[in-house]
DNA sequence: GGTGATTCTACAATCGTTTCCAGAAACCTT
DNA sequence: AAGGTTTCTGGAAACGATTGTAGAATCACC
């Protein structure tokens, strides 16, 4: 039989004290006789008691929770970036909602809505687009603190965040430098949505080509994080007057369309064709021949931006009105990013 | 700045009624007057009013949230399954709590014991063990329905308790029967923890070799469902006596901790050795040559739960204490596995 | 023993909703 | 025009906790 919930005033009468006494005793307010709390403990045992969260969350204006908008949580990107922030987040007792927006702008913000309804303390944001007006203004004037994963808002949405960016700029750089040097002069870049990550990585490559004196006679593919893109994307870069020597692929989502696209032409990566992919999976390391990616430390990036939000939540205070602020600026954390060097990259073929 | 959350009492002065009134205009109660729908809606949108969930759930003793209880959400396999969840929760105005036990039985009942607390209206859980005593109580007495994934639970808990399962059993039975059919004998089985999927799939290999009226030549290796547990298993398989000639993976983990070491000792699979791995993921289709796998839609598995949640839900009534009891008896329901051979599987290397 | 400080406890208001209940208003019906 | 429905609205009591305030009890001290 579901036991009857038992609520603080069961505890109350069968202890025979107050239930401001219970409360004291269990949130362990100071002024509490040793005696009080020893009545008041036996009964909670006996009942086995458990406080209502909603009810104490109503009270102290307070929910423990924090809202994780993610695009598409069966990402291992992504859900290795919320197994980071769900770790962080559970060591200070808070819990996390999780929702997929699944690549749309308008889920993003009616997610961000919902959440608020739900009174999440702070949100946790790897949005769809860095330019959605409905995010936008809703993130303006969001009353609780928000942190921004891998995007970068601009205007006041952007200011009232914080962020933790990964430094794609680097890594990409390296990883082009690697294939220049190798003597590579026809990159093809397959890139998703324009958003921060995207722009930085086709920086990276600039930076190489530069670096080095080069004539930028790479090629750039923009679509959206899916296999069929990275697919018909090297198809195009293949199928150039001029085609591609190498292929970097901004996302492991991207390296599986390449893939397929490169296995059916019977090419050979790593002598036909060098590849690089950005964010390690097993793919890559078990492939063969192994293909180097551009790597970074996705479940840090879930535990830094975990931690960022604990820290804003934790330099609240209540204002006169009763409604809190924060008393710290929103931050910015970058974290790097790395180029492993692998099998798949080799001299061009017409090198050779 | 960010504006002050208003609140119903607000609404209701704006709007010169009663607050009843704005609770019935907003829940749609069907004994309100035009009139009166008019000039609520209106003060509602003057103020950007949005009512506090948190509130109507104290009051109407339900929070249309679920907890998710998964091992490990950065494991594709789980990931996946959430996905599928989350999407039909959310279709149904769900919101998920999600949470990782680490593998760790004590984690699942400390979580499940803290969803209860804040008061979820439904549980879905993908258990670390199928016999911790901790949860099992917590389950046999369990307030709220519960949905088992992939687990299978004795006892009270167990009858209360409604799941969805894949049918291992047939999927493996399959895929080893198509390796006795190319001739090998000696098939090694790498096994997870001594849960249902570890007990169907022993039982389905078994049942091809049966079958075919066959000497059990067969070797088990349990362990936990860990790269390191898959290679070192990979490791005694190889070097017994009587090597196996192929191998069978009972998740992806497994497999990748297989092929690490099966790449180290240079053998290739499909010729040196056989390979078949259990669940889907980009890996076992790009790999050369693609690796056979036993398939099953983790994504529905993950529909289903929350549909079968829903279905608990939607049939609850209150009774006269007040508190909800599910008029619905606990259902479960079996998906079905597939077995897809590839060019990892080929006759043993002994043989030709 | 009276005064004040100290420790503890209880009452009651509050958080933001929903919903029961009673009563007002309107509409038929005869 | 009286009586009986039906429709609508407002007041107030929940839901289950926390917390400010005030008062009771204990104690020390002179």
């Amino acid at each position: 039989m579901a036991p009857q919930r038992t609520n603080m005033r069961e505890v109350a009468d069968l202890a025979g004290v107050a239930m401001s006494s219970v409360s004291r005793v269990l949130s362990g307010h100071p002024d509490v006789s040793p005696a009080m709390r020893q009545r008041v403990m036996a009964a909670v045992e006996s009942l086995g008691y458990q406080p209502d969260m909603l009810a104490q969350s109503l009270r102290r204006k307070e929910t423990r929770s924090v809202g994780f908008v993610v695009s598409d949580i069966s990402n291992p990107l992504q859900s290795q970036i919320a197994l980071g922030a769900e770790t962080a987040l559970r060591a200070k007792g808070y819990s996390m909602l999780l929702t997929n927006s699944e690549n749309d702008p308008a889920l993003d913000s009616a997610h961000i809505r919902l959440f608020q309804q739900r009174r999440v303390d702070g949100l946790l944001l790897s949005l769809a687009a860095e330019d959605d007006p409905q995010t936008f203004s809703l993130l303006s004037s969001a009353a609780t603190p928000i942190v921004l994963i891998d995007r970068e808002l601009r205007g006041e949405a952007g200011r009232r965040a914080s962020s933790v960016l990964s430094d794609h700029r680097t890594g990409m750089r390296d990883a082009v430098g690697h294939l220049l040097d190798l003597g590579h002069r026809r990159v093809g870049l397959i890139l998703g949505q324009p958003m921060r990550f995207s722009r930085e990585r086709l920086e990276g490559l600039k930076d190489a080509y530069a670096a080095r004196g080069l004539q930028p006679l790479y090629t750039v593919v923009e679509g959206q994080l899916e296999p069929r893109h990275g697919r018909a994307a090297t198809q195009a870069l293949l199928d150039a007057a001029e085609p591609a020597t190498a292929i970097v692929a901004g996302g492991n989502q991207l390296l599986n369309g390449a893939l397929a696209e490169i296995q059916q032409r019977g090419l050979r990566v790593g002598a036909d064709l060098s590849l690089v992919s950005c964010d390690e999976i097993s793919l890559t390391q078990l492939y063969q021949p192994p293909i180097a990616v551009v790597r970074r430390d996705t479940r840090a990036l879930g535990r830094h931006a975990a931690e960022l939000l604990l820290s804003q939540l934790e330099a609240q205070e209540e204002d006169d009105q009763g409604r809190k602020r924060t008393t710290r600026e929103p931050e910015v954390v970058l974290l790097p990013t790395e180029f492993v060097a692998r099998p798949s990259c080799a001299p061009p073929a017409d090198a050779a």
